[in-house]
DNA sequence: CCTACCGATCGGTAGG
DNA sequence: CCTACCGATCGGTAGG
């Protein structure tokens, strides 16, 4: 093993990752159909066929930005242990941080609406992510709920449904306006509003 | 005038909103910057010189398609001159009908996260509907609490901001997964957590 | 990783 | 409203 070898590795893992953020850039600016290959691999420094040797095509690059996202946020959130009212809390924190790094918040505004068609290439990626993250935010208030601390009358499924729309529709606004607005107060008002003060 | 000029002209409207319809369906499922005169025209029946004539450049076509909306809204749902909780009730009402016409939820929905981008030529126009629509519905929860009807500890303008963003987050939800959600019925248990019961 | 190229498609214009 | 065209740009491949 020489250190040319192993330093080849290194550029190329390290190139690869260059692509996978102006990518995501790129994505969150114009969406998947307006990108172009040509302007990301003139961002990152190289020619289109050169980006084409690292993914082999479009889709196979929008894939990898995506699955890439949530490796990297279920790593440093891992939100996955947490349950009920802490869990919520945690996503409302997320959602501050979020707010350090628009073009995040941006590929993920952005790609979900293009994504809406049925025959959008991260079409079933969006699907299936709603669904975990309906799921994920009905067990928080289930959790509210068996504590005793959700408000009567509220259903927790319902509740995880809209806490997961009203984070959405916030993003939409505050990349509008990113002055107007504070999206992690308005969801901590929000849960202030549904979960019974702990005494 | 003779009855030839007069149906040119009637022919001329109607191939005008002929060309306003198959862009509105178009701008929705592929958004603005994908989307493709050419493709339009070829819907409509005509060439796409032929559209450039009635609508001298894209940017022009894809405004048209919005005040034409607009005009449309307003005139067929009028909210404008309602109030206070009678106006959120009626605001759902159209949220409901909207469940019923799929094109122009995908319109706002594909379109508003586009317009994102500062660039965008709608940029502006969303910018101004959002301000309009959140003023709107924050002046009907001022005017629950003035009726004694808002929920106590509820802020009436925190709560217009996020019963806008809430509908727009579950237009995405809904587009993804149309039989998985009832957006009105959503909507309606959320104002049943933030108004107090009449009686 | 490169240059050079492919066929396809784009918005818009010329000229009628 | 049409045909015919413009320059630009697209994703992907050939061949090295």
């Amino acid at each position: 093993m020489s250190d040319v070898l192993v330093r080849g590795y290194a550029n190329g893992r390290a190139r690869r990752q260059l692509i996978l953020d102006e990518a995501t850039a790129m994505f969150g600016e114009v969406g998947y159909r307006a990108a172009s290959l040509r302007e990301i691999a003139t961002r990152v420094g190289i020619s289109h066929p050169g980006l084409l040797h690292h993914f082999p095509a479009k889709q196979a690059l929008l894939l990898a930005v995506l699955e890439h996202r949530d490796e990297i946020d279920s790593e440093q959130f891992g939100l996955d242990h947490l349950q009920g009212i802490e869990l919520l809390g945690h996503i409302v924190d997320l959602v501050a941080f979020n707010a350090t790094r628009p073009g995040i918040v941006e590929l993920y505004c952005v790609l979900s609406a293009e994504a809406t068609a049925p025959d959008h290439p991260a079409h079933a990626f969006f699907v299936q992510r709603y669904a975990r993250s309906v799921e994920s935010c009905a067990g928080g208030f289930r959790g509210a709920q068996a504590a005793g601390r959700l408000r009567p009358g509220i259903d927790p499924d319902a509740a995880g449904r809209a806490f997961v729309a009203l984070m959405d529709g916030l993003q939409v606004q505050w990349l509008l306006d990113r002055d107007s607005l504070d999206m992690a107060a308005v969801l901590r008002a929000t849960l202030a509003a549904l979960i019974v003060t702990d005494d």
